[in-house]
RNA sequence: GUGGGUGUAGCUCAGCUGGUUAGAGCGCCGGAUUGUGGUUCCGGAGGUCGCGGGUUCGAAACCCGUCACUCACCCCA
C-alpha cells in the first residue's frame, strides 16, 4: 500500500471542522488586533532561511527540505513564516503605511526532524509580525492576542513564560560571565551542555538533565547583564502585562533558539502534551531586517504550532450545519425521478444528500440515519407514478404525503 | 542522527511455557419486516498474523535481519 511520506499527516474529514474553527478564531481575532492577512509562497531562496535564522542553528543545519531548481538556484521549503513576511516587507515596502505594518498568515511549514507527538514534518503555524516600532506596548499587544486567542479557544492549564534576552552586545557581555562562570565544572556537565558551552552557550541554561540544572542553578542571571534602555523596556511590557491582567511569570532561562530574536521572548506552555510543550511561542527581532538589507526596523512576533492547538482541544466542535434532505429514491421509475429532484433541492439552496449504494428502501434509510438526515423524502415507483414523495420525519417518524411540484416550496416554508 | 516500545480483520485488541480449522467487541453487508432507519435477534463477508530468513516434526508466538508506526533525546511551534 502507498503511504502518506513519514511525519506528513491527512486531516481527516472528522477533523476538518475543528480546524476551520480555528483558523477562523486566528482571523478574527487578529483582524481585530489590527493585523492584515499575508499570504507568501511557501518555499523561497534557501539564503532567506540561513541568512535570517542562523547558519549554525539545528533548523538551517539538518532541519530544512532544500533543493535544487531547474537553472540551478538552491531553494528550500519555509521551515518558519518570519523570514519570509520579512522579505515580503521589505520587497514591497510595506513599512511605510501602518496598515500594512502589522501582518499576520497562516499555513504550512516544513522541517526534516524525526516525528514525535505533536510535531510533524509539515505543520501548521498561525503567526503575526509587527513592524517599526519598540514600544513596549507593542510587545504587550502581541503577547496579549497570543494569550487571548489560546483562551478564546478555551484552553486550560496555560502559563506564558516571559523573559529578555537582550541586544546582541547585552547578550556578548553576559556570555562571557556564564562561560566564565561554567567552566571549572565543565566536565560535570552532560555531553550534550559540554558542546553547547562554546557553540550555544546560551541553551545550557534550558537543559533538561537535572544534574546540569544543579550545576547552573546559582548561574548569573541574564537580566542583570542588560543595558539600561533593555532594562527598562523589559520592565515596561512586564507593567503593561500586569495592567491588563495576563498572568506571566518570568524565566530566566527562557532563551530562543534562532539567531534573530533579541530582547523580549516569551513562549506559552501547556502540561498537557508530553514533550512537546510550547504550543506558541515568539519574541522581538529588531536586527532582521537589516540582515536582509533592508532599514533598522524593529519588530516582534510570534507563532503559534496549531497541530499542538489541535492536540488540546476538545473533540466534537463541530458547528451547526442545516438541516439534511436525504432523498430516497428506488425502483426503475422512482430512482431517476428522485435524482433530478435531489438536483432541484440543491439548486433552492437545500442541504441534500442520497447514497446510490443502497438499493432497498431500507438499506436507503439507514444511509439516511448515518448521515444524520432530519427528513427522508421517499420516491418509489408507486409515488413516482401519483406524482407524490414522502416526506418522513426521521426523529418523530412523522410521514406526509407531499405533491412532488410542491416539494420544495413546502421545505421552504418550514417542515 | 541516537535510544526505547509496538506491528494479528476496516477500528480497538485477545491469543497461556511453540501444538492442529487464528478469536472477541465495535464497524460493514444481509435477513427477521414482499417498500420504512436508529433498538433487538439471526446470519454473512472480511486476515500473505508488517516483510525476509533461521531454529523446530510443528512458529502469530523463539532467534536474526529489515521496514513501518510510536514515544523520548537533540531541536523547536
Amino acid at each position: 500500500m502507498l503511504r502518506s511520506v513519514k511525519g506528513l499527516k491527512d486531516i481527516l474529514p472528522q477533523h476538518a471542522s475543528q480546524w476551520q474553527h480555528i483558523e477562523t478564531v486566528a482571523r478574527t481575532l487578529a483582524s481585530q488586533y489590527g493585523f492584515s492577512e499575508i499570504r507568501i509562497p511557501i518555499f523561497e531562496f534557501t539564503e532567506l532561511y540561513a541568512r535570517s535564522i542562523g547558519g549554525t542553528t539545528d533548523i538551517v543545519e539538518k532541519e530544512m527540505y532544500t533543493f535544487l531548481d531547474r537553472d540551478g538556484s538552491s531553494l528550500t521549503l519555509r521551515p518558519e513564516g518570519t523570514a519570509g513576511v520579512a522579505r515580503a516587507v521589505l520587497e514591497h515596502k510595506l513599512l511605510d503605511s501602518p496598515s500594512t505594518r502589522k501582518l499576520f498568515y497562516l499555513g504550512p511549514m516544513f522541517r526534516h526532524e524525526r516525528p514525535q507527538a505533536g510535531r510533524y514534518r509539515q505543520f501548521h503555524q498561525f503567526g503575526v509580525e509587527a513592524f517599526g516600532t519598540d514600544d513596549p506596548l507593542i510587545d504587550v499587544e502581541v503577547i496579549t492576542l497570543l494569550w487571548n486567542f489560546f483562551s478564546s479557544l478555551c484552553l486550560k492549564d496555560l502559563s506564558l513564560n516571559i523573559n529578555s534576552i537582550g541586544t546582541q552586545e547585552d547578550r556578548e557581555g553576559y556570555i562571557q560571565k556564564l562561560r566564565e562562570f561554567l567552566s571549572p565544572t565543565l566536565t560535570v556537565l552532560c555531553e550534550n551542555c559540554q558542546r553547547r558551552y562554546s557553540t550555544n552557550t546560551l541553551r545550557i541554561l534550558d537543559c533538561k538533565v537535572p544534574s546540569c540544572q544543579e550545576t547552573t542553578q546559582d548561574v548569573p542571571v541574564l537580566i542583570d547583564y542588560l543595558s539600561d534602555t533593555s532594562k527598562i523596556h523589559f520592565e515596561a511590557v512586564l507593567d503593561g502585562l500586569t495592567s491588563l491582567q495576563i498572568p506571566y511569570s518570568i524565566n530566566h532561562r527562557l532563551v530562543r533558539g534562532l539567531d534573530y530574536y533579541s530582547r523580549t521572548t516569551f513562549e506559552i506552555t501547556s502540561p498537557h502534551l508530553g514533550a512537546q510543550s510550547t504550543i506558541g511561542a515568539g519574541g522581538r527581532y529588531d536586527g532582521l531586517l537589516q540582515v536582509l538589507h533592508g532599514p533598522p526596523t524593529p519588530a516582534i512576533g510570534f507563532a503559534v504550532g496549531l497541530e499542538r492547538v489541535s492536540l488540546l482541544l476538545a473533540e466534537d466542535q463541530t458547528q451547526k450545519k442545516s438541516p439534511l434532505f436525504f432523498l430516497a429514491g428506488f425502483g426503475d421509475i422512482g430512482k431517476p425521478i428522485a435524482f433530478k429532484l435531489l438536483y432541484e433541492l440543491r439548486q433552492s439552496g437545500i442541504r441534500a444528500d442520497t447514497d446510490h449504494k443502497a438499493r432497498t428502501l431500507k438499506a436507503l434509510l439507514r444511509s439516511a440515519d448515518k448521515l444524520s438526515a432530519e427528513y427522508s423524502i421517499i420516491l418509489g415507483d408507486d409515488e413516482a407514478q401519483s406524482g407524490n414523495v414522502i416526506m418522513r420525519n426521521m426523529h418523530t417518524k412523522a410521514q406526509e404525503i407531499v405533491a412532488l411540484n410542491e416539494l420544495i416550496q413546502r421545505i421552504h416554508k418550514g417542515c
